[in-house]
DNA sequence: CGCTTGACCGGAA
DNA sequence: ATTCCGGCCAAGC
């Protein structure tokens, strides 16, 4: 009989999660919301299909609330594009200081500066989804 | 307390 | 190639 939604618990645990995995991101490299999303593991209070879906924006919702120290600026969307909002000519500054290069359409090769993600020993000590 | 908005993504039209 | 829509939670007002 559970009730709808996760408990606040398991959502404070998916942001601390997120940060960690985004702190792992190195300098001149990016990742994709989805791509975050899919190391972390799925909260017990919501449906498999549902986790799918929202997963990522969830991570969006994260990255909104950043504790300093969290390098922000290396996740974008799954187009290989800065998600528009107020804040993303800064994010396209710190990135091009790293040395990312964007395409005359604002876009990033991620087969160039796509972060390859975690090693699978740093994911399994930290109890998160293997690749 | 109710309604709107939002740093997503994949599939459909 | 675009645009639209569904999926469900947290914050903000």
């Amino acid at each position: 009989m559970n009730e709808p939604g996760l408990a606040p618990a398991e959502t404070t645990a998916f942001y601390v999660q997120v940060w960690l995995v985004v702190r792992q991101i190195p300098p001149g490299k990016v990742a994709p919301y989805g791509q975050i999303a899919a190391y972390l593991p799925k909260p017990a209070s919501i449906a498999p299909k549902d986790f799918a879906s929202f997963r990522a924006r969830w991570v969006g919702q994260a990255m909104a609330e950043c504790p300093p120290g969290v390098p922000w600026q290396r996740v974008i969307n799954a187009q290989g594009k800065i998600s528009p909002r107020r804040g993303a000519i800064t994010q396209r500054r710190l990135l091009t200081a790293e040395g990312v290069k964007f395409d005359e359409n604002d876009k990033i090769d991620l087969k160039i500066y796509g972060w390859s993600g975690p090693d699978e020993e740093w994911l399994r000590s930290h109890g998160l989804v293997l690749p």
